[in-house]
RNA sequence: CGGGGCGUAGCGUAGCCCGGCUAGCGCGCCUGGUUUGGGACCAGGAGGUCGCAGGUUCGAAUCCUGCCGCCCCGACCA
C-alpha cells in the first residue's frame, strides 16, 4: 500500500492522556484514537494488527474443532437472571434505559441459552463454541488505554461434555491453541494456577505476560517455570532458627522508634529479630499477626486462615485495643488470638513492641510467652528469594492477564437447565468450560513486550505489513523508479509492502515514521545506494544493516526475515 | 466510590498564585521558494466558545460556586 494514500495520523510528541508504552506508541504510531474513558477506535493500521491476531486465534480454535459463531451483544436481561448473574455484575453491566436489554459481558448464558435447546443427548458431545466480539463491562476504572477498556475484543469458547474427563479434554485442548496462540505471536508469557473464585467450578489457569502496565502481581520461577499470583505464592523464605538459651523478657525505653528499620537501628539488632505487629479485625474481633521483621502481611492468605472477612484495625481501634500506637504493639499481654507467620515460629530472644507508646519488650521466647500463638503462611513472597520448587531465585513484578481458562463444570447448565441424556437414558446437566482471550490485549502485550524508544518492534506474525519500503527523495527519479520497481518486485514476491512514496517528508521524517510504525524490515532507496545500484535494508528489531544490489532484493529480505524468529 | 492532577488552536504547552489579554510559543496545517540518509530552511498566512454554566468585578483564561470530561493512585476486576 501506498504511504500517500493511507491514513496513518502518526504523533511526534507524547499525547497527554497516555502513560503506558503500549498506549502511548499506539496513539503516536496511529493505530488507534480513544473516544473516551475505555473506548477506542482502531484506525486501519490498527485493525489491521487485530485481524492478524484474531486470525491466529480463529486457526488455533479451528485445530482443536472450535465452530465460530456470532452472537448478539444486545441481550435480554432475563436470560441473565436466569443464573443470577445481573446481580453478580452489578454495576459492571451495562443496562439500557429504553428496553430491558443488557449490553453483554460475555456470553456463558447466550451459549448455555442455545445449548439447552439443540444439545440434548451425549451423542451431540464433545462441542467447542467460540466467537471473537466486543464485549462490554462498566468498568470503574478503565486504565492503560487498551488494557483495561469499557468496550473491548474478546475470543471466548466454550466446551461442553458430557464427564469430567471430557472437560478435562476440552480444558487441555484449550491449554495447549493458547500456548500456540500466543507463541505464534511472539510473546512471552507464562502460566498461572488460579482459584477458579466465584466463577465456580474446579480449576482455571491464567496466561500472563510481565509488564509495567499490568494489574496482577505474579511471581515467576525462570528456571522451572513455577507461577503464582502473589497473592497465593510462596517461597522457601529462611527461618528464624531457635537460640539455646532463651533470655527474660525486658522492657526496653524507645523513644520514637517507630518502624522496624528504626528499632534495629536503635537497638543495633537484625530486623530478623523482630516480631511487627499487625492488628486485623476479624468478624469484629481484634487478632494480631507477628511477621518478621519488614515482612508484609498477605491479606489473602490471612483471610483464608481466619475465615472471615478481615480488615486492617483503624489507628483509634489500635489504641483502645492495645493501648498504644502502630509502632509500639507487640504480643505480650495483647488480648486476643494471635497468630504468627512460620518464619518466626517458636522463635526465642525477639523483640516486638510494649503496648505502650516509645516501649518495646526484648527476650520474647514464643514457646514461653506467647504459647497460644497459631502459625500459618502469611507473607508476601519477595523478589530474590528461594522458589518453592526448585530453589532458584522468584522474579515478582506486575503482569497482564492475556487469558484465562476455566472448568466450569455445571454451573450454568444446572442453572439454565441445559440437559442432555447419557447413555443410560439419565437426565444430567452438561459439563462446560469457558475460555477467554483479551484480543487488544495481545496486541498491547507484544508492544509492551517489544518496543524501544524509537516505536513498537512488531514480530512477523503481528506486523501490520511485513516490509516498509522509503522511498527517500521521491523527487529524485531514479530514486522514485527503483522505488517503484521494489514495491512491485516486493509485492509480487507475496510480500505486504508499505510504500512510503510521500514526495513531500523528508529523509529523517520517513525514517522516524518507519522506526515508530515497526515493520518488521525496513528497505532504504536512497540516491547514495543508488549510484552503486544498491538498497539498505534494515532489520527493525535488532538494527541489523545490510546493503544489497536491487537484482537480489528478494534472497536478501527473505534471509533477513528469517532471522526472525516469529 | 475515596485521594491526587489536569482541561488554553489538530498535538505539546506558557500565562492562572498576584484580574488589565488585542491570549504567547514550538510542532503540525495553507501559499511560494530552497531542500532531501535520522522528525529541514526562508518568506508570507490561516486557525482559539481559554471544558460548560452561573457568580464577583469597570474589566475574568486568571477569583468564587456548581457541573462535565480526561489521566494517575487506591477500592473493584465475574
Amino acid at each position: 500500500m501506498r504511504q500517500s494514500k493511507l491514513f496513518i495520523p502518526t504523533l511526534k510528541e507524547v499525547p497527554n492522556d497516555a502513560v503506558v508504552a503500549s498506549h502511548v506508541l499506539m496513539l503516536r504510531a496511529g493505530y488507534v484514537r480513544s473516544l473516551g474513558a475505555g473506548i477506542y477506535s482502531f484506525l486501519p493500521l490498527g485493525y489491521k494488527v487485530v485481524k492478524k491476531i484474531t486470525e491466529i486465534i480463529r486457526e488455533e480454535m479451528d485445530a482443536i474443532g472450535g465452530q465460530e459463531f456470532h452472537l448478539p451483544a444486545l441481550n435480554p436481561r432475563e436470560i441473565w437472571e436466569e443464573t443470577n448473574r445481573v446481580e453478580a455484575f452489578g454495576d459492571t453491566m451495562f443496562h439500557l434505559k429504553n428496553r430491558d436489554y443488557i449490553l453483554a459481558p460475555t456470553h456463558e448464558e447466550i451459549i448455555t441459552y442455545h445449548a439447552r435447546k439443540v444439545v440434548n443427548s451425549y451423542k451431540d458431545m464433545p462441542q467447542i463454541w467460540f466467537q471473537i466480539q466486543t464485549k462490554f463491562r462498566n468498568e470503574p476504572r478503565p486504565r492503560s488505554g487498551v488494557i483495561r477498556g469499557r468496550q473491548f475484543l474478546m475470543k471466548d469458547s466454550y466446551s461442553m461434555d458430557v464427564s469430567e474427563e471430557g472437560l478435562h479434554l476440552s480444558y487441555k485442548a484449550h491449554e495447549e491453541a493458547y500456548k500456540k496462540i500466543f507463541n505464534r505471536c511472539g510473546l512471552k508469557f507464562f502460566v498461572v494456577g488460579a482459584s477458579s473464585g466465584a466463577m465456580g467450578g474446579s480449576g482455571s489457569e491464567e496466561f500472563m505476560v510481565k509488564s509495567e502496565a499490568g494489574e496482577d502481581t505474579v511471581a515467576y520461577c525462570e528456571d522451572c517455570g513455577y507461577a503464582a499470583n502473589v497473592e497465593v505464592a510462596t517461597s522457601n523464605a529462611s527461618r528464624k532458627l531457635r537460640d539455646e538459651v532463651s533470655k527474660e523478657v525486658y522492657e526496653i525505653h524507645t523513644p520514637d522508634v517507630k518502624s522496624i528499620d528504626e528499632l534495629c537501628e536503635f537497638l543495633k539488632i537484625d530486623e530478623s529479630e523482630c516480631a511487627k505487629s499487625r492488628v486485623y479485625i476479624a468478624s469484629g474481633n481484634p487478632v494480631l499477626i507477628l511477621m518478621m521483621g519488614n515482612d508484609e502481611v498477605n491479606e489473602t492468605k490471612l483471610q483464608k486462615v481466619l475465615g472471615d472477612e478481615v480488615r486492617p484495625a483503624h489507628p483509634e481501634e489500635l489504641k483502645e485495643i492495645t493501648g498504644a500506637d502502630a509502632g509500639s504493639i507487640g504480643p505480650i499481654g495483647f488480648k486476643g488470638k494471635i497468630y504468627a507467620d512460620y518464619r518466626i515460629m517458636n522463635a526465642n530472644n525477639m523483640y516486638s513492641g510494649a503496648n505502650k507508646n516509645d516501649y518495646h519488650i526484648g527476650g520474647i521466647d514464643f514457646m514461653r510467652d506467647v504459647p497460644s500463638a497459631e502459625y500459618a503462611d502469611f507473607r508476601i513472597v519477595r523478589s530474590g528469594e528461594e522458589c518453592p520448587k526448585c530453589g532458584a531465585a522468584l522474579g515478582v513484578f506486575p503482569a497482564i492477564e492475556l487469558g484465562h481458562i476455566f472448568k466450569l463444570g455445571t454451573r450454568y447448565s444446572e442453572a439454565m437447565g441445559a440437559m442432555f441424556t447419557d447413555e443410560n437414558s439419565t437426565e444430567k446437566p452438561i459439563i462446560m468450560g469457558s475460555y477467554g482471550i483479551g484480543v487488544e490485549r495481545v496486541m498491547a502485550c507484544a508492544i509492551e513486550q517489544e518496543h524501544d524508544e524509537n516505536g513498537i518492534v512488531w514480530s512477523k506474525s503481528l506486523a501490520p505489513f511485513d516490509i516498509h519500503l522509503l522511498g527517500l527523495n521521491m523527487k529524485k527519479d531514479n530514486v522514485a523508479i527503483a522505488s517503484e520497481r521494489l514495491y512491485k518486485m516486493l509485492t509480487d514476491a507475496g510480500y505486504s509492502v508499505l510504500y512510503d512514496d510521500r514526495i513531500d517528508a523528508g529523509a529523517g521524517f520517513k525514517f522516524k515514521d518507519a522506526d515508530l510504525l515497526g515493520m518488521p524490515l525496513q528497505v532504504v532507496v536512497g540516491e547514495k545506494g543508488l549510484k552503486e545500484g544498491k538498497v539498505e535494508l534494515k532489520l527493525r528489531k535488532t538494527g541489523k544493516r545490510v546493503d544489497t544490489q536491487i537484482d537480489y532484493i528478494l534472497e536478501s529480505v527473505k534471509s533477513l526475515l528469517d532471522e526472525l524468529p516469529v
